[in-house]
DNA sequence: CCAGAAAATGCAAGTCATTTGCATTTTCTT
DNA sequence: AAGAAAATGCAAATGACTTGCATTTTCTGG
């Protein structure tokens, strides 16, 4: 692991929400290029160190969202998805995958070897819902707390 | 219904695999600019004759694919999941989505509204398993019967 | 059926995330 | 520490997709 490797993994190991390679170049504390952002996350990714998923926004167009992964003491890795507020643009962490067995039933069903899969959700979150309610189409708030 | 939107739903009606916007290019038997083969289905989308999803993939990079929507009798869509061979590059039909009550779940225990969902999966499909062991690593077959 | 407005299309150029080639620097192996 | 291998920086390219604007098609009221 290269200084860069570690930092950018770092950050990503620091942060409860997926980040692009835009966020990350935000991030960084070290001197970096952007082109190695790119081959850090391609080395991170291949190497198990961190996930990833494409995701749309209207804030954001389309780009890919990485989050370190949590290996368990089994070895196993513990995946996760995500929500994403259409309004706030804030990622909520939907916990470890719970699709294990529907994969294994299309597995099965279709005799294929499911190898990756890609699920995220895109809707409003409880803080928009909220404001909607209480003052019919305001501005949007901010973060909930500070940056995810 | 334009010509050109008329001509592109059924080119996704009678595909049975998703489409990218260079797929639909390739197939359109009118004459269009590219542009507009881009609009036409933001134009579909938008009014639920057709769903979409980003997949990245080896040979395509990361594109955006379509597929006409099946509206049921009772008005609501079936919306479908596809599985994607990472050898062979074809698409495999999931059949109806199968997540919508564990989308609700999550509604229920976040408190959050879900718009839109992306579930995708990819691996190598029975053909391509098959030909991996009758041969070890050969050269990849070509589409199963004739272009999907 | 026709005029005028609204929407759709074509064309050219632009945007933007991401990738690539190649020279230089850093890291690893012996 | 030398030499090889891998990583990084820089500049330019790629490729999917979008935008601005002029022209054409479609729609609506008369």
């Amino acid at each position: 692991m290269t200084r860069a490797r570690k930092h950018i993994l770092d950050i990503l190991t620091s942060s409860e929400v997926p980040l692009s390679a835009q966020d990350i170049e935000q991030r960084k504390t070290i001197e970096m290029n952007s082109v190695t952002v790119y081959r850090t996350l391609h080395y991170l990714e291949a190497h198990e160190y961190c996930d990833s998923f494409p995701l749309t926004c209207s804030e954001h167009g389309t780009e890919r969202y990485y989050s370190a992964v949590h290996h368990r003491t089994d070895g196993t890795c513990d995946h996760h998805h995500w929500f994403h507020c259409i309004e706030c643009h804030q990622f909520i962490d939907l916990g470890t995958c719970r699709i294990d067995e529907l994969i294994a039933g299309y597995e099965k069903e279709l005799s294929v070897s499911v190898v990756g899969h890609s699920l995220s959700l895109t809707g409003v979150c409880a803080r928009c819902l909220q404001t909607r309610d209480h003052s019919g189409n305001r501005e949007h708030q901010g973060p909930p707390q500070a940056e995810g």
